[in-house]
DNA sequence: TACCCTAATATTGTTGACAATCAGAGAAAA
DNA sequence: TTTTCTCTGATTGTCAACAATATTAGGGTA
């Protein structure tokens, strides 16, 4: 009701990319100008300048003259997002390691209980959201904020990838204790055994993928329509 | 003559850092809308554009309803760039080792003859933006385009790093002999070497720079302004 | 002379209308 | 019945005028 101070163009990203996070927009999903004008109460410049940056972070598709779609990311560019936050991520545990501080370490747990209890009020949307945001908040303690930025993209990709790809009803993206664990060799100290479990909790999310039945959202249309030939 | 086309925002992006990578546009430089349209015979909805993409990137700095300056990365980003740099270069080093083939040497090579020549023909612009297109040119042999996207970047703002606290005329982005050695270790497939010259150049242009006296260029003005007093 | 306040100018931000392009419906022909 | 073509409606792309804001120049006062 407050809502009186128009949005940026900044905002209507973090919107669209908190609905990417949830899982809650699918690949594929057409976006017109129109209804996202309506949506969030913003003119059209804004909503424009929104697609350029969602654009930019590989988060939507532009095609000319025929508007944008949440982007569905190919095995491939699934591959690179997978090597490039293994190497992201590994990299910046080595600064975070050696700079952790007992605080660092209680929000991080505090970050777990959380997680904890989205997931045992049944609030999935919110539970995968801060599964995804447990690397960010791990990331941002290496404190750069380049890395941090680039990580943020790729954490909305896998999101994306894992919506596509990934297994059904259950879909976890991070699967329940891998995250503590982490937190444990974080805290005891032990870097070589905190960078296997990332390592390993990374691959593992990548291994469930499968690519071979799936299609493309955004063809279900078209599958569809021709399906009642058969 | 036959730009009849007209250039689109990606277009004027990439002019805009291309200028940055030669250092022909300053640190500090005012850019405006107008000037700008200008240049590229566009109209403001295309520069505005280009400016929301180019301030992604950190290559401007956008002030509200104060317009655009090319951007002043303070010695903290400084870090932050390098740091990032050594990571992904090393990392995509570890996978380019592996896949590198005698045509990709051979252009490597090509590459090198290329600086040689800019800089014997004293083509100083061309030369710093060929040495910093070669790392470009040694992380697209990996792979990933991502991590190339991410690096791209890391170069534009190292250019603009080193405009601001390198060494003086001389100004080497990148030291002679360095490539070459690199490209050799690469070529005997000397992974340890190839990587120690790697991080080594890298620690080398960044322990060159100097933070102390410099100034942000967009203080020029007014540093001048007040210079008659003295 | 130095400082501050006010007015004029220039630049950026926003909105709306108009032009260009595309998707889908419907009709005509094979 | 199926295919193709055209036309209509809807959506996106572009531009120009207008509003808001910041910078600069000038005049007045201490």
């Amino acid at each position: 009701m407050a809502n009186r101070a128009a949005l940026t163009e900044e905002d209507v990203c973090t919107r669209v990319r908190d609905s990417v996070l949830e899982q809650r927009l699918a690949p594929g999903t057409k976006l017109t100008e129109e209804s996202l004008c309506a949506v969030f109460s913003v003119g059209r410049t804004t909503v424009r300048r929104a697609f350029l940056l969602l654009k930019r972070d590989n988060i939507i598709e532009l095609q000319k003259n025929r508007g944008a779609v949440v982007a569905s990311p190919s095995p491939e560019e699934a591959r690179q997002v997978f090597e490039s936050r293994i190497l992201v991520e590994t990299g910046l545990l080595k600064t975070t390691i050696r700079a952790v501080t007992l605080t660092d370490i209680e929000r991080l747990r505090d970050h777990l209980l959380a997680e904890k209890a989205a997931l045992e009020s049944a609030d999935i949307a919110r539970w995968i959201r801060l599964t995804g945001e447990f690397h960010l908040l791990l990331a941002k303690l290496a404190g750069n904020e380049l890395l941090d930025a680039f990580l943020e993209q790729l954490v909305f990709q896998t999101s994306l990838i894992v919506a596509l790809y990934g297994p059904g009803e259950t879909g976890p993206n991070c699967s329940g204790d891998d995250h503590r664990q982490l937190v444990d060799a974080l805290a005891a100290g032990n870097h070589s055994h905190a960078n296997d479990l990332l390592v390993q909790h990374l691959q593992e999310i990548e291994a469930q993928l499968d690519f071979a039945p799936q299609q493309p959202f955004g063809d279900l249309q078209s599958i569809f329509g021709e399906a009642k030939t058969a």
